[in-house]
DNA sequence: GTGGTCTAGACCACC
DNA sequence: GTGGTCTAGACCACA
């Protein structure tokens, strides 16, 4: 199981989860066809309500990320994926907060750069 | 009065009274050694509540931007504002949250830095 | 065969199924007199299990538009299908649902002729 | 209070309860700029839990007809409400169940006149 | 006061 | 087995 959530995080659990999901999209440890545990199995692995892990799948499916089948939530493959405005719009929000952020901290590019390099090596090893 | 607050979005007010503060410094609408308009000013000039108000230039006065004097809330020198560690985590989350849901969208660069630009006129102009 | 199963579509599969059959008696692919494809076989040929199949022959065979031989479920002459009351409120709800739909969206009465015309084509052609 | 709720009935009560909002706004019972009652006050009212009514405040701020501000939910101008594509697919499927069910079970065009202008006459009255 | 999150445990529909 | 709905009751963030 690829999916760690920190309790004492200040991100809601059903966020942690959804972007661990996510995350394991993009690195291909879920892959497309593939039907993600079920909501009541990985409640129990994780130690977090099954009502928890269904908000976040709802919102996956919300996203256009998952597919709800009969038989449980399916990946959807990566190509399949299409972005809404309104999260184009959540996006574009959060990236202002960033910038700001940056700016009035005086992050200077090289400091971001190196940040988002070290993100990239998070997400795609672990 | 150079800021507008939106009660419909997803972000809470005094979150979005932080960053128009700190866009306001940014681009210098707000000068070092200015002191801010009081609490209770502002509050009834933008049609929040006081508490809002307070809780936001305490959070100013938390991350190093603003100083709490006798008269009231003053705008540092940008020089002087330093980032803090727990700041430093918050931004990384974020971005990681962000550089996930790029990845998922399937963004490509050329939209990204197209963004980027579009919010970087923004903050300066508007 | 012509019946087509979404499994990804929000309706339940026996419902899919049902329709899928009375479209088949609507457009004369299925003739009165004819007995339905056997569960198990139908089940196989679609790939769905045959409990499935079950429930929705049970409920063609409920409403009137099937009847239950000892060779297999026959398909009935359209002017022997009366409409029960339980079925005329149950089209009733659905209506008032749509409606009201229609209504909150501002669909034109133009539009919605548009989207029935574009229906009755579906049916029949497809 | 012009809601009510059948427990006995098929749809799930959060569903019920979103059409009746609807019909609250169609017949002008609510006004564009109210805030609806609160999720725990309408529950209490209608006896339901507080999550059943969030659920369909929840879906109907999804479906774009209320706004969810910091002092609760919003109704939105009819002008501003806008239909999404998904729901024009959700739309055109019950519309197909529909019409396949006036055509197994012969309802004539005079019927389905009658039943519509019935149905338009109770949503406006009540 | 408002909604948002989380837990716990129940019953049901579908497959 | 799967997810969907509903209840009950708790704690927290926000205004």
């Amino acid at each position: 199981m690829f999916i760690h959530i920190k309790p004492e995080s200040d991100s809601p659990i059903y966020i942690q989860l959804i972007y661990q999901i996510k995350k394991g999209i993009i690195t291909k440890q879920l892959v497309p066809g593939e039907i993600l545990p079920s909501v009541r199995s990985l409640a129990g692995d994780i130690g977090v309500n099954m009502h928890t892990v269904n908000k976040a799948y709802k919102q996956l499916e919300y996203e256009g990320i998952v597919l709800n089948r009969k038989n449980g939530f399916e990946v959807k493959k990566i190509e399949d994926i299409k972005i809404e405005e309104s999260k184009i719009k959540e996006l574009h929000s959060k990236l202002t907060e960033l910038m700001i952020d940056a700016a009035i901290f005086q992050l200077t590019d090289q400091k971001v750069k190196e940040l988002k390099e070290s993100i990239r090596t998070e997400i795609l090893e672990g």
